[in-house]
DNA sequence: ACAAGACGGTTGGAAATACAACGGGAAGGC
DNA sequence: GCCTTCCCGTTGTATTTCCAACCGTCTTGT
């Protein structure tokens, strides 16, 4: 645990929280890590939960699955985000969506009832975790939006240029990577691979863009 | 102000705060209403904010327009509901969204900083208008959530049913009324209006549904 | 070294959507 | 009563997407 210390003291929910302070309320949220391979599931489609998780490391796609197999990304969780907070908050609600590491993984739980209920005046950092979470809900709730504004798009290239401007906004520079491969970036916009790709290329082709693999140039 | 304070004392923002303590905290978070016509914007993209919004009366709708005047409405705000919390919390961030009045409304601005930054001790139920504000981030999230589980879905139909099954699971019946005409609904769900309204009655000759106007009847 | 699998690109036909234009009916203002 | 505006449905065409299949390259494991 001592190793990912760091790590924790500069992730958005324990931010502004000293490491002496980490390690007292680690317990104090009875906090527990598990290992996940390639492929396992953290959260489940239909499951109630009442801990937070904190990817310590790896890699975590936030998806769902319909009756036909087919795929569609939510989200995808980086090392030192929180992922399951909106079901830990609201408590009696079913998980809507899965939560699949894509590489081995370490994720770090926490009861999320221990920082909603503890009486505020207890311990002085506890106002400051719970103001972190306000701000990740925030956040969270802004990416989503963002999303949207893709996902709202008409055509498969209005999707593209719409989250690659974002990426490279992000990245505050034209060149930039993504976190997705081609299947994985087609079932994030709910298109078409093939016609995704193909696409790509006109936009290559036409000089708005280029590409190699996941690393993309924007003109 | 009197005459709204069983709509705040019911609402997700105030539930569980007594009308005594409700009074002194409008006071305490420098409340202030204003009034709005149709059409009327209430928050503009671009805009910087730290107050949030409750609407008191009326109907207000989240949306963007883009340069060739194509609108998206990203969601809608009904009585005793909040909206600009995202960006009241984040401080510093642009609203990416436009708020505007669909009929004549009445709106309350809350400080938030007096709700986030006041010392927690000082009143017995400051920390519970934190919860509760925690509370409805987490619900708008899983509506954005949901909102994107429509949108994700390939043809307009799947669109339609996937939205029309969260209306009648959240009326709890088959019959229900929704909150757009038309053109909203096609400006929310991201589709061509003629196109939404010829499979609509498709479906409707298929036996699938029935309706008339807004009032939907699933089958 | 070899086989198997993952990944990205390409193609052609079927299906669905977008777009523009039109018409009828209901509601609202004068 | 009449006119205007809004709302909803319909139609036809051009465009776009989906789907299935196939190929070449690169990686991985044995």
């Amino acid at each position: 645990m001592e190793k990912y210390l760091s790590l924790l003291k500069n992730s958005k929910l324990f931010q502004g929280i000293s490491e002496d302070e980490l390690r007292s309320m680690l317990d104090c949220l009875s906090a527990v890590t598990r290992d996940y391979h390639k492929g396992e599931y953290v959260f489940s489609r239909g499951e109630r939960i009442d801990s937070v998780a904190l990817l310590l490391e790896g890699g975590i796609h936030i998806q769902k699955e319909d009756y036909w197999g087919n795929l569609s990304i939510l989200s995808e969780i980086t090392e030192g985000e929180i992922f399951g907070e909106v079901y830990a908050c609201l408590g009696s609600d079913e998980l809507l969506n899965n939560a699949v590491a894509v590489k081995p993984s370490k994720v770090l739980f926490l009861d999320v009832k221990r920082i909603l209920t503890m009486c505020p005046s207890a311990c002085q950092f506890h106002g400051r975790l719970i103001r972190n979470l306000l701000t990740v809900l925030a956040q969270k709730n802004k990416m989503l939006t963002r999303k949207l504004e893709h996902m709202s798009r008409r055509t498969t290239r209005e999707k593209l240029l719409s989250y690659l401007s974002e990426q490279s906004q992000r990245a505050g520079s034209p060149v930039f990577d993504i976190p997705f491969n081609r299947q994985q970036l087609a079932d994030f916009l709910s298109v078409d691979r093939s016609a995704m790709s193909a696409e790509l290329c006109r936009m290559r082709d036409e000089g708005i863009l280029s590409f190699d693999r996941n690393h993309f140039i924007l003109n």
